[in-house]
DNA sequence: TGTACATCAGTGAACGCGCGTTCACTGATGTAC
DNA sequence: TGTACATCAGTGAACGCGCGTTCACTGATGTAC
């Protein structure tokens, strides 16, 4: 079967290989344990064919970061098309981040630990990443409110909410296969945590205002 | 000077410059990263002495643990102790919170990333610290609501407290050294986000029950 | 279709380096008398 | 107070190991004619 795969495909699937490798065995020591040997025993290559691939192990944090921002953006995109009805944006949401955490685990372990533990080029690429989503939700509460808030105000209540579910998606990666109907209680906890929020939203500045 | 100190005190002494060098040191690749010879050379001592005074890296990195959790408790007492007042309890709060990060902020830091980066022993400790935090204040909200909620629904508000706090202490060190005002900004958030909890959580279930 | 040459993913030997750990040691501090 | 011995924090040589990186190579795949 694979001998009808052109030069190119092999090395795709190889680069490819590498990367599956290299996010399983970051699970264990995050990037800065990850050994460009290990990664090549895994994949089943000389260590010196690494570098028909990537220039250094560096470049290779660098292509997970890439692969683990398409997952996130992923995710997103999936929010916002199927939360149409405002009804059930929370419950909506929280599902649709749960299946995705899921669905690829890997990356968002290695977002929430690299995000904190990582490399500072690699800390800083995260921390970008999570401003735009942040700014991104602050810009859909701003439309949702009725009377126009501050920015400073729409960044506080947009910045609550992306570390509370910055915080579920880490409840859910170490507390993965540990203790049954755990995810059942982060999903609850999730949603009512959310739904806090936007009742504190609501009335928030009413109070004083 | 140093001539007077007994034997023991010198030894005591040496354990305590081990334990700072390698604070100081896990700031760049945590724990995991931490070499027993890059300890040794930034204490003046030789590689072997460490023996003296650990049996492994990994009784020095429970050591930082251990220092870790005085640092949280000290600052949680601390919190306790001074916010008698309850119209002043979020901002007192926070800017203990602030305070105590930037005294040992290397504590503060440790704590941040080994809590999810570190090795699963070190992660456990620390799940099982922020646990005891959180049902301690679980235990403060329960005894300032007016009708008894649910120990789930003090859980959940008390999660969502500590997961804030988390963040606001995340948002210090990584943009420690950063902007000017940065600081002042994250306290005038800090204590945005609490009041948003506390306006959701008066209002919480009293729209639906 | 067949041949001659070019490309290039993967090989294997070799290098110097920092690592954790062992061991026998040294010499200042502490203790018993 | 002085002496003889015990303790033990720190020393320095040595070890085997996995690391990243270099280099010349091989042989299957691709291309030009």
């Amino acid at each position: 079967m694979s001998e009808e795969l052109s030069r190119q495909e092999r090395k795709e699937r190889t680069r490819q290989a590498i990367l599956d490798a290299a996010l399983e065995l970051s699970a264990e020591g995050g990037l800065a344990t990850l050994s460009l040997r290990s990664v090549a025993k895994r994949v089943g290559i000389v260590p010196t064919a690494f570098y028909r691939h990537f220039a250094s192990v560096e470049e290779l944090g660098l292509a997970l970061v890439d692969e683990s921002f398409a997952s996130l953006r992923e995710m997103l995109r999936e929010v916002r098309r199927d939360t149409r009805d405002i009804e059930s944006v929370i419950s909506n949401s929280v599902k649709i981040l749960v299946k995705n955490v899921n669905e690829r685990p890997d990356h968002f372990r290695f977002v929430s630990v690299e995000r904190i533990a990582g490399p500072p080029l690699v800390r800083e690429a995260f921390r970008r990443e999570m401003e735009l989503i942040e700014l991104e939700l602050a810009m859909d509460i701003g439309r949702l409110v009725p009377n126009p808030w501050s920015n400073e105000d729409l960044r506080t209540v947009a910045n609550l909410m992306v570390t509370a579910m910055t915080g579920v998606v880490e409840a859910i990666i170490i507390g993965a296969a540990s203790k049954p109907g755990w995810e059942d209680e982060i999903i609850r906890r999730a949603e009512s945590q959310l739904q806090m929020v936007v009742i504190g939203v609501a009335n928030w500045r009413s109070q004083e205002r």
